[in-house]
DNA sequence: CCAACTCAATACATATTTGTATCGAAATGC
DNA sequence: GCATTTCGATACAAATATGTATTGAGTTGG
């Protein structure tokens, strides 16, 4: 039989899923760390202990190597954001106010991520075979904050149906630029503080105009 | 004398210097397109018709450019708002609208000019010396928003004057994330619309919530 | 247990890219 | 007008990165 309980070691299928995983793991850290074009093999091997050589093997180009980073980026974001939401709706008495602090907070805020999925932006900007990949992948994630904002609808009026999409690509758009600005000047902004203000206005609108 | 009113030819300093916009200018396309590390001498200067050698003779390094191109880059985005915020102020009955309008109006929302300075933010978050740089530049912006809300606060009392500092962030953030969304997608978003769109969060507020 | 095969490490060749050095042309100042 | 200087183009050399070829270790299956 091929498979077997009482293995001591990996299967090779295994080893070699594995050193795809590291050399992705690498990448993502050398596309964080210094770009696309300027990471090189050797930086992303170095960094996870494996050579050039097990590179070359488990990627045919460098383009490859990043649609596969690519993908799993995404799909780990993907499934993040699902369990946030899924959770956040789960708890009762759950209001907009809620969904919207839970999906922050399951928002990755690290600085590699953010380098990496703005220099896939970039990417994909330059790259029109590959923009229309990562908008559907976009439009996933503003499919999922939707669908939970249209959720909420039920238990709080204060938001209008019809313009569930601009609010959803709205925290998409201030959750990017906030994410910049609190990682150039941390001091000064951090990263959930102005989606917690546009919750702010969203919800409260102009009620804070009373000085 | 060194300065005559009826001179046929370009001065030396004057050719000097016009060879260097040139090749600022054939920069600033080659690192849209192709990104600062992808980006090489020849794209360069192939776009404004000189050679390598007008390149090496007008900047030290790759690095040295790209300090100039980044300040040129930034002194003409604050130049142009600067324009606009006056204009839209000098209007007699200019409210918050307008001149919010106005400052979306006169932002560029040309997609090379965000290709660059989303490329210029990426590289700040990775080169923490020039981090301060831009962080500064940046700063500059957001007094010149922050300053004309400030003088529409006296006809426009819906903002409230402590928050200030966050809208203008908020608005800074909007438009970088809008941007990429609208370049993205051009279908489905345009650049301006969800600033229109957080304009009006602001200013109706909870007005909006009436279905 | 052995033969065939797979994967990863090393070595190599090719292709770019950068920076320097050289050279010609044009302008500057006396 | 002429010697000098400066600028920009071409040629050259060095460095770096990618992809291929080769080798050796370890695994799979009969």
């Amino acid at each position: 039989m091929s498979r077997r309980p009482a293995r001591t070691r990996p299967t090779r299928a295994q080893t070699r899923a594995q050193t795809r995983e590291r050399i992705l793991d690498g990448a993502l850290e050398a596309f964080a760390e210094r770009g696309f074009h300027g990471a090189t093999q050797e930086d992303i091997c170095e960094r996870v202990g494996l050579s050039r050589g097990a590179y070359n093997s488990s990627f045919r180009s460098k383009d490859e190597l990043f649609f596969a980073l690519y993908d799993r980026v995404i799909e780990r974001l993907q499934s993040r954001l699902e369990e946030a939401t899924a959770s956040a709706l789960s708890m009762p008495g759950s209001t907009a106010d809620n969904f919207l602090k839970a999906f922050i907070a399951s928002y990755p805020f690290d600085r590699d991520w953010y380098l990496l999925q703005a220099e896939f932006g970039l990417y994909a900007l330059r790259h029109p075979a590959m923009a229309s990949h990562y908008a559907e992948r976009q439009g996933r994630i503003l499919v999922i904050i939707e669908g939970a904002l249209a959720d909420i609808l039920r238990e709080d009026s204060r938001i209008v149906a019809r313009d569930l999409p601009r609010i959803a690509r709205l925290i998409l758009a201030v959750h990017e630029g906030s994410m910049f600005q609190g990682l150039l000047e941390p001091h000064e902004v951090t990263s959930g503080e102005l989606l917690d203000f546009l919750v702010d206005l969203m919800l409260a609108g102009a009620a804070t105009s009373v000085d």
